[in-house]
DNA sequence: CCTTGACCTTCCCGTGACTGGAACCCCTAT
DNA sequence: ATAGGGGTTCCAGTCACGGGAAGGTCAAGG
């Protein structure tokens, strides 16, 4: 399988598949004229990388929780803590996210939003309450 | 004023501040030393753009609001379109959080996290449900 | 007067996870 | 022979800074 129809198949661009290649995540082999030769343990491979990162873990976590998946001798703690830690920084930044989605709705609430100048978005930018 | 003395006012790193500076936020003085000299403007809008940038607004974003900041006969509905603009990407990216989260505390939750290689969420991310 | 240490300056590289583009090779069909 | 649609490598750019090197400046202390 060429890298054309592996990305057809994973939903991964060509362009990711080959840097998931040069940081050394798949280790695909290669057909006498050089092009890249996937074959069915490397689309597995791929479709787990775009679940994680559908997920939100980096390529680092990514690289762990696959040597891990391809380890029969695991410990599923191993896993959990890792998934435990990811989900710790995704509440983190979901409240920091909702913090500011707050501020910024209240803000835009008192806005007018008219062709004048007065503006409390601004005067709440610029410091004054 | 100096850098330092910014910094620690405004809350902002000095590799900031000279940053802010490099891509034209801010247009600081300078002293006869080649020391940039902070005014009570340049103060201001750093801590406009603090502010902004706090709230998630992109650098871009800044540039405009400053702008807008500054211009007395500025349409407030210019400015509510950029923060509403913002608002709408925040809200997307917390949607997408919280899919994150409540996916992975799924797979969590189902994970035993113990010695056991049996591991739901491997599983998960390999594709067997 | 010299040194020490805390400032300040510019410059360049690195971050994460790709994306875009250039220049070039390979294979098939016409 | 050529046209096209694959593939390949390599280089540069993204965003908003952060780290660190090499060196200039200034006030205080010995």
């Amino acid at each position: 399988m060429n890298i054309g129809d592996v990305a057809t198949h994973t939903g991964l661009p060509a362009k990711t598949i080959r840097y998931y290649e040069e940081i050394g995540l798949i280790t695909p082999q290669r057909e006498l004229n050089g092009y890249r030769r996937f074959r069915e343990q490397d689309l597995h491979k791929l479709n787990f990388l775009g679940r994680a990162r559908a997920l939100g873990f980096t390529i680092e976590d990514c690289r762990t929780l696959l040597a891990l998946y391809e380890d029969e001798t695991r410990a599923s703690a191993d896993v959990k803590r890792i998934a435990r830690g990811h989900l710790a920084q995704i509440e983190a930044k979901i409240a920091d996210l909702n913090a500011m989605r707050d501020t910024l709705s209240h803000l835009i609430d008192a806005c007018a939003g008219d062709d004048r100048p007065d503006c409390p978005i601004l005067q709440g930018l610029g410091g004054e309450d």
